[in-house]
Parts: C-alpha cells; sequence; structure tokens
DNA sequence: CGTCGATGATTGCGTGTGCAACAATGGCGG
DNA sequence: CCGCCATTGTTGCACACGCAATCATCGACG
C-alpha cells in the first residue's frame, strides 16, 4: 500500500463511508439481533455469544479466561454473566483438576437446548439482515479481511491463558 | 451431535467467519481506537464520534435527536453524554427559536480544537488498524454494502425527528 | 380557539461492564 | 525447598447506557 505520511489528510469519501458504514451497520445489526432473541427466547445476544462458544467445544466447556477472550469481555464481567446463566440453568461452573485456580464454565442441557433453539431464529436474522446483502464472493473477501484486521489488533496485553 | 431436523442449515465456514468476524473486528478495532483517543486526548470514543458530527455540519450545531440517532444512542444517553461535553467546555446547549421544544448542541471553539487535535491521530488509527487490510476496491465494495445494510436495517420506530 | 395525540428533551431507576484490589494457586529460579 | 512473580477468578466501586415516566411544546382537527 502507499506509504501513509503522518499528515492529517481527512479521509477521503469512499474510506468515510466505509468505516463510518461499519459502525453503523455493526450497531444497527447488534441491536436489531439483540432485540430478536431478547424477544423471541429471552436471552442477551451476549449471553447467546458465550453459549455459543462453549457449544462449539468437545464437551461443551471452556476456562473462564478463554470465554472471556472470545466474546470480548473482561475476566470480571464474564464472572457476572456466567453467573447469569448459571442462575438461568443453562452453564453450570466446574473445577478444573489440572488447575486448582481455574473454573470452566460447562453447558447444561438446558443450555445446549436453548442455545440450539436460539440460533434457529438468530441465524435467519444473521442471513436476513448481514449476508444477504453480500455475495458469496463478497463473502469470502470479508472473511479474509477480517482475520487480517484481528490479527493486526491483538487483544491487549493477554495472548490468552490457554495459548 | 444432536440430530435436529427443523433446524436451518449451520452458516457454512466462510459465512460464520465473515460474521463472527465482523463481530470481532468491530469490537478489537473500537476498543483499540478508544483507548487511543482515551490515552492521548482524554476523549472517550463516543464522545469524540458526537464532537465529529457536530464539526461536519454547518454552524456546528445539531438537535440533540439527530446526534442521538447519528450515533446510535438513546435520547436519554445522549443527554447524559451532552451534559458531559458541556462540563468539559466542548459543546454548549443552544435552544431554536423555531422549536421551543427542541435544543441545539453546538460546537464551542474549544470543542472545535478538541476534535481537530483529536482527529489527527484517530485518523492515524483507523488507518493503520482498518484501512491499511482493505484494497481501494475493497473499501468502495464496504461503503457500497454497509448502505445496503443500514438500508435494510431502520433504527426501530424512528424514521428520525428531522426527517 | 380549545383539545388531543405526537414529539423533543430530561430525570429516576435498573443493569451490564471495566478497572483496581484481592485471595488462591501455578511455575520458576535460587 | 522456599520465595517471588504471573495468572485465574471473584468482588467493590464507578460509570455509561436504555427504558419508562414526565413535562413542555408542536401540529392538526373539530
Amino acid at each position: 500500500m502507499a506509504s501513509i505520511s503522518n499528515e492529517p489528510r481527512p479521509l477521503d469519501a469512499v474510506e468515510l463511508r466505509a468505516w463510518r458504514g461499519l459502525l453503523r451497520a455493526h450497531g444497527l445489526l447488534v441491536k436489531r439481533l439483540d432485540a430478536e432473541l431478547e424477544a423471541e427466547h429471552g436471552l442477551p445476544l451476549t449471553s447467546y455469544e458465550v453459549l455459543v462458544h462453549l457449544a462449539d467445544t468437545d464437551g461443551g466447556k471452556m476456562r473462564m479466561c478463554d470465554v472471556a477472550e472470545s466474546v470480548l469481555l473482561s475476566r470480571s464481567g464474564l464472572t457476572r454473566l456466567v453467573d447469569r446463566l448459571e442462575r438461568d440453568g443453562y452453564v453450570e461452573r466446574v473445577s478444573c483438576a489440572d488447575d486448582a485456580r481455574g473454573a470452566y464454565a460447562r453447558l447444561t442441557d438446558a443450555g445446549r437446548a436453548k442455545v440450539e433453539a436460539a440460533s434457529t431464529t438468530h441465524l435467519e436474522g444473521i442471513r436476513a439482515h448481514f449476508l444477504a446483502h453480500f455475495s458469496p464472493s463478497e463473502l469470502a473477501l470479508l472473511a479474509e479481511a477480517w482475520e487480517r484486521v484481528a490479527a493486526a489488533a491483538p487483544a491487549p496485553g493477554a495472548p490468552a491463558c490457554s495459548a
């Protein structure tokens, strides 16, 4: 790419639309998907995200800090969130044998049922509100690009606890 | 794996990476840019967004509800945010003559100076962490796509007060 | 001209989240 | 083996935000 000077020239129109569009589209999408999930399943989007990440693993359990990194939450934030999920019976904490400090969040049967039920409508929402606006080749491009972005933006200070 | 019949087919790998990548990239980007802005100018990203939108208008003033819609905040949220910006001397409230209910948020000289100073580093951040990972044609594609997404996801219930 | 529903802005309250502090444990070097 | 620092998870506190209620005002209709 053209070497960028530190000159603060403003963004051109396309750059501006690409950036602000990201902010706006993301905000609208998340708000909408969260509202749908909340309305149809009484489940906030962040809670759903946690359950999905757990469901994607063998045994449906993950270390707390790994979950936190996966959903971009602070450890304290995840503690409270798992408190709520545990109260609702969707996950349970299990201590792990090899590290007495650590704790797993493990999906319960109810939690797995919940996430499967919620997935149905959530996936429809993602398709309708997001995927529908991109061609397959555009999606492939996006998938690649996000990885470039994420790779260049490491989670601050933490290469994750299970690195 | 549980055999589910009425479940819509799950996202394929590309769709999944496109969607989760959006969530993750957005989260990382916003966190990083917010941290930079906070560190170098003591200005949270949301506050900066408000100031920028004001600076983009003639006279540097906007109706409160328009600002709220622009930055995807609730009216109450914006009220508090403008409270803080006013306390810091970056904006001031001015009542408008033609609608006694309404109020403008108007950029002060200090606010304009602040947003210009912050823009310098913020634009660098956007270029370095976001724009740098896309080619010009990809940016053009994104700009278009976000508008399709946003057009299909109207702000719930409100076509904006100054529509 | 008076009334009524709609709209703009603010406030009370509840909630979700991050930061800093803490206790418990792991892992490493002396 | 012991001491020292890093890491994990939790808790206290503060803060930003949304929702619902409220007040003032606008616009329209009879």
